[in-house]
DNA sequence: TCTTACCCAGTTTTT
DNA sequence: CTGGGTAAGA
């Protein structure tokens, strides 16, 4: 029996009502019970960090650290809640008190809190890629970029360019030498750009993702007093996979605890995935640099999967030419064999799978303990086309989402210059909608109503022309019901689908189901407290695009989990398919002439693998057919190697009575549609 | 001068 | 399926 020193604390271990020390292996228990001071907690991939995370939370409320005084920062909004909801099961209801979300929400908070000093209205807007990429747009259309031989970047690419930039915190110059030396010819005209960029934000009061985490830094960083307050208030903070965090972050959580200094950073650097977002895997071995006298607590003994499952992890791990020292090992069972499977095509893939499903359902598994993952959000549809058609029903994490797509982000623009009137790039979206309202014309709506009183009248605006003054009447009353309907959301909503509906029939020739999606919007913005906070919290976590059908059908089953790898991370499923596992898709063609950006994709799969308990399946067509015909593909490399030993190749046979009952099916489909 | 219709190309991962 | 570019039409 070894022992364990523990320092004083408010309460005396033995007076614990949680069982801490039966409940938690040594280290998991010493993570916990740490007193003071900034810890670094290396984590391997299913070996309790989330429980470890779970339990100090409970213990610290329970030794009486006041909940809002423990703040607790996630990759996602749902793994905090997550959390906070287990650790209020293991102690009480105070553990939902917990400070607890994403870097992002946390800032927007602070920025929200302290508008006034850096020089914001408090109502200020958040805005999305895809607004911030529109807003670079507008200001790149204002100005004059001669028409040279050199092709100069499109908006994605500016915006990818300075939120690099930021993220990673170096000159435009510097990342254009190192990320895009082909455009290096036009750094003049891209640093005016990014400089008339910020400009704009600040003149329309809005905020894209890069400017929360900046704000706040700047914030905490040259004004004391509110640094020391919020610092002050942060007790305990606690920072989820560490390894996917950024330069920007790093800071951030040096300012935030820089009053009391109980920090404790969580990750496991071999599951770093996010380096294309400024996220640096050093960033967790350089923690014990910035954070003096850090301790360091390793979790190494996995208790999720399976050893023959770890065997594969462990394997893939190999294949990176930067070698991380860890072999994952548990005392669980030994388990089944991996399965690789190698289908004829796509379509034979999906039938695997959904006849798997199947099997297993029947079995007794849940279908919620399955989970399919891919490296792209396209990589499923063909899988969801045969799901739908099998009636099984599935949510869809990653991928293009529901509040991402264009019918709705219509809808929302109206909502937006409500609140924020200065909104140009929503004002812009509205006006653009309108027939015979092109970008001039809606820029000049725009400066006129930002000089002159009302914006909410665009019809009193000078210099209409006939053509649109109806429909900007129709506008006009728009806003005057949604002011008089206000404080209920879901009224608001139904009012501007309404008025949306004839652009959306004029727009788009599938609008039947995108206004069935509008509908079903307006259903379940009840749950929103108000319009702020829905504005707000789509932004900073869209809706999936799934979840709103799910909703709407209200299968009483729990559903099967379709997910990007990278959407998947930190969760685990009894039974694991890998789909579409060739090479060009894991890893992506854009890594494969840099070696960093495929180690990366090793992480990926590595990432992919461990999330599986029990059951673990590797797929791959060896016919890919994409738009320009078919052509035979490899598996990943990454696979390609493992021997018989570690993964069991399966072979798909047809059943000939079965297909040809399954041919009958597909023909009486074709007859019914 | 401004809008719109049409065509073609390219499509990672997410707060 | 969407963005961007072009050319014709108002």
């Amino acid at each position: 029996m070894k022992k364990f020193v523990l320092s004083r604390d408010d309460l005396n271990p033995s007076d614990y009502s949680i069982e801490y020390e039966e409940l938690l292996n040594e280290a998991q228990y010493s993570a916990v019970m740490h007193d003071r001071g900034p810890v670094l907690l290396v984590a391997g991939a299913g070996t309790g960090k989330t429980r470890t995370l779970v339990y100090r939370v409970a213990r610290l409320v329970e030794s009486g650290v006041d909940p809002s005084q423990i703040l607790l920062l996630t990759f996602t909004r749902r793994s905090a809640h997550e959390m906070l909801r287990r650790a209020s099961q293991i102690l009480d209801e105070r553990c939902q008190r917990v400070e607890g979300g994403t870097f992002h929400h946390y800032c927007s908070k602070l920025l929200h809190l302290n508008a006034e000093s850096i020089g914001y209205p408090e109502n200020f807007t958040i805005i999305d890629a895809s607004d911030a990429m529109d807003a670079i747009h507008l200001v790149r259309s204002r100005m004059d970029i001669p028409k040279e031989q050199k092709r100069f970047p499109k908006k994605l690419t500016l915006y990818s360019i300075i939120s690099s930039s930021i993220n990673k915190q170096r000159s435009i110059r510097q990342t254009i030498e190192d990320e895009y030396p082909q455009f290096i010819s036009h750094l003049e005209k891209i640093d005016e750009l990014n400089s008339k960029y910020q400009d704009y934000k600040e003149l329309n009061y809005v905020m894209d993702f890069d400017d929360l985490l900046v704000k706040t830094r700047d914030l905490l960083l040259n004004n004391d007093e509110i640094r020391t307050q919020v610092a002050s208030k942060n007790r305990h903070v606690l920072v989820d996979e560490y390894q996917d965090t950024n330069a920007l972050q790093a800071e951030l959580t040096r300012l935030l605890s820089s009053y009391h200094k109980n920090v404790m950073a969580v990750g496991d650097d071999a599951q770093s995935i996010y380096s294309f977002r400024g996220a640096d895997h050093k960033n967790m071995m350089r923690f014990p640099e910035l954070f003096e006298n850090t301790k360091i607590i390793k979790l190494e003994e996995n208790y999720r999967s399976t050893q023959r499952i770890l065997d594969v992890a462990n394997r893939v791990l190999e294949e990176a030419q930067e070698k991380f020292d860890k072999k994952l090992y548990t005392n669980n069972e030994q388990g089944d064999l991996p399965g690789l499977v190698k289908a004829a095509n796509m379509n034979d893939q999906s039938r695997f799978l959904t006849q798997m499903i199947l099997n297993l359902r029947e079995q007794g598994s849940e279908l919620s303990d399955i989970a399919v993952l891919f490296r792209n959000g396209r990589d499923s549809f063909d899988l969801e086309v045969m799901l739908n058609k099998k009636d099984i029903p599935y949510i869809k994490y990653g991928g293009q989402k529901f509040t991402e797509a264009a019918h709705v982000k219509d809808v929302l623009a109206h909502l937006r210059v409500l609140l924020n009137p200065k909104d140009a790039i929503s004002w812009n979206r509205i006006l653009l909608l309108i027939d015979g309202i092109g970008p001039k014309t809606a820029e000049d709506l725009f400066s006129w109503a930002h000089q002159n009183g009302n914006p909410f009248r665009p019809e009193n605006a000078p210099n209409i022309s006939e053509r649109y003054l109806t429909q900007l009447k129709a506008l006009g009353d728009l806003f005057s019901k949604l002011k008089q309907l206000k404080g209920s959301v879901p009224e608001q909503l139904q009012a501007v689908v309404d008025y949306y509906s004839v652009f959306c029939k004029k727009r788009f020739d599938d609008h039947p189901k995108r206004m069935k999606d509008l509908e079903t919007f307006v259903d379940i913005s009840g749950t929103y407290r108000s319009l702020e906070t829905m504005v707000e919290e789509i932004a900073l976590d869209p809706i999936e695009a799934t979840a709103i059908e799910t909703e709407a059908s209200q299968k009483d089953e729990s559903p099967l989990i379709l997910s990007t790898i990278h959407s998947a991370k930190g969760l685990e499923w009894r039974t694991v398919f890998l789909i579409q596992c060739l090479d060009g898709i894991l890893p992506s063609g854009y890594a494969l002439d840099d070696e960093d950006q495929l180690d990366e994709e090793v992480r990926l799969l590595y990432v992919a693998v461990t999330r599986a308990k029990e059951q673990l399946f590797i797929t791959y067509p060896a016919l890919f057919q994409s738009r320009y015909g078919d052509y035979f593909s490899n598996p990943s490399r990454f696979i390609d190697e493992l021997s018989d030993e570690l993964i069991e190749p399966w072979l798909l046979v047809e059943d000939n009575e079965a297909s040809q009952q399954s041919q009958i099916e597909d023909k009486k489909d074709r007859l019914e549609n």
